[in-house]
DNA sequence: ACCTGAACACCGTTCAAGT
DNA sequence: ACCTGAACACCGTTCAAGT
């Protein structure tokens, strides 16, 4: 059988990443399963490896995909309204339990590989506190900037940490609701205090 | 073959669980391989289905042990000393750098279960909390109980995204400073507008 | 009653063979 | 050059058969 004219190598490897994150966002990481994305895109599961060198590069794709959507989330929600670092946290929080499955992957990858991760993949999940950190930084330029960035370290591991130990499979809005208040108790006590004087 | 008169069922299911510690400790969750912990133990796969419904079960049983130690960890420090959040943290932080892939696995099961997660294993992982909330109520007993649970969990949950964010796998001494380091910016801004007018 | 060992179903991964 | 399909190694899980 020649080559197909039906996908080039670049189509291909489309269609299996949109396959494997329906599979993903329908029942989570467990259900990532490289003989069913074949079938659903009419291919077997060796045409996978063409595009993909394992399935943890898979994986990392798909998180790689994630972690640009919650970035340009936080963007759209700094461009479209006065500065607020409620609303940063509070955008976070609802991609995050409307996008439960796949964003619970990105931790699974890291058990997941053996391999050193990727430079350019560590980089996007960083991009994710630097929405805390240009709020801090229009907030009190006086600040240092090595202390805003700890800070803004510090504000996004913890919403980060909320939405983990809070949210739970099936989202409830009791749940969501639960995530938000605590986050908002955590904000105002620590922006409260924001900045120090014993910084640097 | 007759029971063996070398293990009772307990016994047993101390082996299995000290095999499949030690096999976590070593190489983390993926490396947890029930032909292995027969083999490691001298008995073989089937007789891990005596003693634990499934594999899941079993990394549930190890999960709780880990809970159990970091809660012990907790209240030693508070009883061997004046009281002080930054050492609850710090005793956390740790354990966490001296466990990582026990403490790792306690995510990993969440994703790996289908079936409802028991309750008594759910409250094991809310008294890791009850030592921040200690500490507030005897800091401040004038704040509201239910506010004052609120501030305990965030605390809590920004301590835990904070080491899941800091650390990784091989635990260097610079990974623990940073995150240590982190933990006091956090705990430092977040005490010192404590307790807040606001609460109700 | 306890334990074995082989079977089953199902994975990820590889690769010689086809077109 | 692209793709298949079968094989391989390795899982978790089950259970009839042994003692």
């Amino acid at each position: 059988m020649a080559r197909r004219s039906d996908h080039s190598l670049e189509e291909l490897k489309a269609l299996v990443l949109d396959a494997a994150e329906a599979l993903v966002v329908e029942a989570g990481f467990s259900a990532l399963n490289l003989r069913q994305i074949a079938m659903d895109i009419g291919y077997t599961v060796g045409s996978v490896y063409m595009v993909f060198v394992n399935r943890a590069d898979l994986v990392m794709h798909i998180n790689a995909r994630t972690l640009d959507a919650i970035a340009a989330n936080l963007q759209a929600v700094q461009a479209s309204g006065p500065p607020s670092i409620e609303a940063l946290a509070k955008a976070y929080l609802h991609y995050v339990s409307k996008n439960f499955n796949r964003w619970c992957m990105i931790f699974d990858y890291q058990s997941l590989t053996d391999t050193q991760i990727p430079d350019w993949y560590q980089a996007k999940k960083h991009v994710l506190f630097s929405a805390f950190e240009a709020y801090l930084a229009m907030r009190t330029p006086e600040v240092p900037e090595a202390y805003r960035k700890q800070a803004a370290w510090a504000l996004g591991c913890s919403v980060h940490g909320v939405c983990l130990l809070t949210l739970k499979d099936p989202i409830d809005q009791a749940d969501l609701e639960a995530a938000e208040a605590t986050v908002n108790v955590l904000l105002g006590h620590f922006m409260q205090s924001w900045p120090s004087t014993a910084h640097g």
